[in-house]
DNA sequence: AATGAATGAGACTTCATTCAT
DNA sequence: CATGAATGAAGTCTCATTCAT
């Protein structure tokens, strides 16, 4: 009785400050569950609040506008990528190898590599043609992620003294190669899982470093 | 007297006939402009007709609806991609690399791979996630081409006595790699190009089979 | 029967081109007709397309906006308006005395100055406090008809050399009464009337020129 | 202790109802603000309470709803409006003339004739066309005002022996002239001004009463 | 008393589609 | 065949009002 009326109070104070948070949280949510069933297309302010179990009019009160939800999401989802990628870095292995070898893990990591936020992913990428906004946010990102890619490659080639493409060509290879396998996996679901996407571009690092890298047994 | 009205009802049938074919492209070309000037969701029935210079009545009548006109734009664009590629495949010499890199090159041939015309596979793409139609379009081309990357594949991995993935992987591999390469010109196209990507991919076969290709110089 | 399908022919040529101004001026009308009753706020695109007995996707195709129905509806007031003054001018007799009545008399003629109407040019003047364009479409048109009665009471003053305020000060007390006795008239129908308005109008210049107006009797 | 006790009892009780007056009238002015600013249409709970500094919940709370706020905002001012001219009317000397010149006098007083108040008053009047409680509340006052002035007016035609107008059509004329030359404050404020306006006011009056105005100096 | 998050009706606007000409 | 005025459903956004805190 008395742990449950000590909760009570506990969670009371913080609910306040943390509402406004907690409900934008929920309906960026709930937006990536609508833009990943219906397409961006096809989301609307009712299908949002709908998934969100919330009324109409309370988008505007938290976002100002659809568009605003939208960039916020995008956003969101931006940061959730850096976030996998950047920490796997920082807890890796000292080597270069590791480090590697956990971004690319990273990038096919079950929390991230969803069919759901893939089909985002992608939605947006439809649409960023013309969203200068949406490009420069994930712009920024994924610079900071070639630069450190450029970084490593460099220094396994230099350890191996490898006769490879240039670092950077490699990277901008792997670049390719993520979205790509992405999008194939969005596609080609049957053909194409976040298991085998990531043994190709193991498979590719091992053709090119094949003292460094293992070939994946297929 | 008779000549002449056999000509006019010669000449006039078919015209109708032609005149409509006419139309219907000239309005899936106006369609693939505004999808990549003003994305799929930005693409209504009057920028469209108004790109074409036609009156907004005009497409119901020759597409019955919007989700006809985008479809078979579509078909169009895969079609064309199709063509292309079968084409240089068939014009090719008779060894399997030059047929196969006949193939990569017909990917990224300057009528195919233009930013105009990526913009809208993009498009497209977003939406295909949650729409069955436009995956299934895309999926038969993909299908056929994939089969014959991995038959030329064989023949080379063969020939060369390679030690390399199975030529089904390698075909995925180069699958992704079209993929994002070509988003990548798509969203970055001040550090990737239509050579740049291109030599990627040669580098990448050069890396699997060096006896076969040569290594792009970068 | 001739004549009939005369008529006919000759009536659908225009129509086409009329068409469109048709439209405009009986939305127009009907915006006079939902201000007088529901006033500036409490008229939406339903009230002005319901009494139009259109259907509500029709404003935005002749006018774009409600903002420049709005404008538009207030032009075509203030152009009936200006007609109506300056045609009574020019129709009048040579003499400064029956142009300057003649324009009084417009003010108050009973296809202008209705409580319909009047109601509609109150509700915009309360908006164009803040609404500079509203201001400057009633501000040349109010210029006009003051630096004409100015140039009419100079005359006059000359003619029969009387002592009172300066021509401008005079006509400035006319564009005051102007408004206030509509005013009045809108709110208080009972007690003002267009003739008692233009009488109480009569009355001010008769006491300025006694030798040019005749007191009105009350 | 004691003391103390009732001290807190005694200011607490009248602090409250004294802070609901407060509050009130604290809303009203925002309100007053707020339509000089926004409009009537553009004015809105929030826009009263971010100007009050208040949140959004505390104008129900005082006024129930938004339409009793604009009603007692409009209640505020004509109050405030009649208390000025029947002061003034009081304070002056025993004379008719005296009187009637306090009361044209207290129209224009700086604290009464402002832009904003103008416009929050003309804002109304845009209304009160089909607002029958609008009229009613801004009717009683008027009436009260337009007894006076009839009855001044006739003391002071009486005294002069005046041939003019009956007393009412000359303070019919004044009613209309003072709203009149209030809109044209509003509307034209670089041509007329307070000064301006009162002075033609006595200009009127000089017309007709030579012996009791004097005609101003322009 | 006061706050401000939440609601939901209703406004404006867009746009695919229809159809008389 | 082609036009474009007209329709009306549906979407975004605003805002008066409510109510738990």
């Amino acid at each position: 009785m008395i742990k449950v009326a000590e909760k009570k109070t506990r969670e009371k104070a913080p609910r306040r400050t943390e509402s406004k948070e907690v409900r934008r949280a929920q309906l960026i949510d709930a937006t990536i569950t609508s833009i990943s069933k219906h397409g961006i297309g096809g989301t609307t302010m009712s299908t949002v609040t709908e998934i969100a179990g919330l009324s109409i009019g309370i988008v505007n009160f938290h976002f100002q506008s659809k568009h605003n939800l939208f960039e916020e999401t995008l956003v969101h989802l931006a940061h959730e990528h850096h976030d996998k990628w950047l920490n796997a870095y920082r807890d890796a292995g000292l080597g270069s190898v590791e480090k590697l070898s956990a971004i690319v893990a990273a990038h096919f990591h079950p929390s991230i590599c969803t069919r759901k936020k893939l089909s985002v992913w992608f939605a947006f990428y439809g649409e960023a043609g013309r969203r200068a906004i949406y490009r420069s946010l994930l712009d920024d990102i994924d610079v900071e992620r070639f630069d450190l890619s450029v970084h490593l490659l460099q220094s396994i080639i230099e350890d191996g003294g490898y006769k490879v493409p240039p670092a950077e060509k490699i990277a901008l290879t792997l670049e390719g190669l993520y979205d790509g396998l992405c999008l194939n996996i969005l596609m080609y679901p049957d053909v194409f899982s976040r298991k085998t996407a990531e043994a190709q571009i193991f498979a590719y690092l091992a053709s090119l470093f094949p003292n460094h890298f293992d070939r994946p047994v297929f």
